[in-house]
DNA sequence: CGCCGTATTGAGCGCTCTCAAGCTAGGTGG
DNA sequence: CCACCTAGCTTGAGAGCGCTCAATACGGCG
């Protein structure tokens, strides 16, 4: 079971492959052969990777599956920070405070890596091509999804769509979205109304931009959609 | 000259201490001795530090003064990404494309320090304790300005507020703002337009939560205002 | 003093929200 | 297998917040 998992492709370009102790894949540390993934956590669809105020112990890597982070707002609504999906890297806002501020659930049953901080920091020191790759991954951090700050409702959701495309690693199709979240998610993530995310769907597509069938949405017009994005 | 800079107080919390060359402050790297600030910047008000395109390499503590930075869309509107106040550090969003993606210029006449980025990723893999310092810095910029996210132009002008209270480093009166921008700049930064932030700033006024003379702005009900940031 | 950029204030419009009513797909039990 | 149930999605009507356009006021600076 563990030796399907440690092959699977997602471990291939991972950014944490120092830290596993996988030899046939010749990913072990010849400087820290100590340090090893803690451990994979398997979590069910709805199931909880941390909450607020749980202490920060570990990085996590998605290896299958989908995750979101949100925090409660005052009036009970969810404001969603992020969606994360196969090597993708979760943890880092609560470096500095020790403590966790969101709460992180798996949207699909998911697989993740767990990585514990403190051998994190040692194997950072140990390996300065490591340390110059995740200065590297943070600072693309700092930048990514900066669409949210678009305007127009119609902006945002092209720039949604573009997002999860260059994102969702599926096998063939780029332009095919399974989306793993609903519209209401959707909404809480790009600050709308479920309402709004799906009258705006169904107008994209009455103008042959995109195909829905309920989860599943082709981007029929990628150029056009990149258009909108952009804010024409 | 150089002298009386370098023993302004905005050095004696400086992440980067460890760059300067300051006998007196103690602060020379026992390690990297041949490790110094590259140079003090002056710049003048609206000239700029860099554009986008530029080749990034170095990173930069602000010293004296204010800078902001910003993205222009497809528009022609300004997208501002944020302001940076004395002791805060820009640069870290260019560190993955190696070129700048922003402008940034100086909102008051200014002095920067400059760090070449090569030096400082040496001196951060010598120095694990820096190392640590500066996750905990960038970890803090991923959590940061979170109240562009909230949802009423009230809301996000209330939690703004508040952010440069906590972050202008007034002498005296934490409660008393010498606003550096403009409300055309305040609205590009919170996505509303200059109308709409002075419509509010007046209605707070009207409701006695704050007083506004020109550029200076007074907190008088800091309660009041982190109940609005916060959505009642 | 007169000029010009910035700020304030007003009127009207449009996008997105709220509230509400169907609709669809998938699951459950008879 | 079908009737029912439920959660999620779609669609509609109306309201409100923030935008656009426009006029006026203010202040710094030559």
């Amino acid at each position: 079971m563990h030796n399907s998992i440690r092959h699977s492709s997602t471990c291939n370009h991972c950014t944490f492959a120092p830290f596993c102790n996988n030899e046939e894949a010749g990913l072990i540390s010849t400087k820290n052969p100590h340090l090893t993934i803690k451990q994979f956590r398997h979590l069910k669809r709805n199931e909880v990777l941390f909450l607020p105020k749980n202490k920060f112990h570990n990085l996590y890597v998605i290896h299958q599956g989908v995750l979101k982070t949100y925090q409660t707002e005052a009036d009970g609504k969810e404001l969603i920070r992020g969606f994360y999906f196969p090597s993708e890297i979760l943890g880092y806002e609560a470096i500095h405070t020790g403590q966790h501020l969101f709460s992180a659930v798996a949207l699909t049953d998911s697989l993740v890596c767990e990585i514990l901080y403190e051998d994190f920091l040692t194997l950072l020191h140990s390996e300065q091509e490591l340390q110059k790759k995740i200065l590297n991954l943070i600072s693309q951090q700092l930048n990514a999804r900066s669409y949210l700050f678009y305007s127009s409702a119609e902006q945002r959701i092209a720039a949604f769509l573009i997002d999860l495309s260059s994102r969702l690693s599926s096998p063939e199709n780029k332009l095919e979205l399974l989306l793993p979240m609903s519209r209401e998610d959707i909404g809480n993530y790009l600050r709308l109304t479920a309402e709004t995310v799906s009258r705006i769907l169904s107008r994209m597509q009455k103008n042959h931009i995109i195909a829905i069938n309920h989860k599943k949405i082709a981007l029929n017009d990628g150029d056009r959609l990149m258009h909108i994005a952009q804010g024409f």
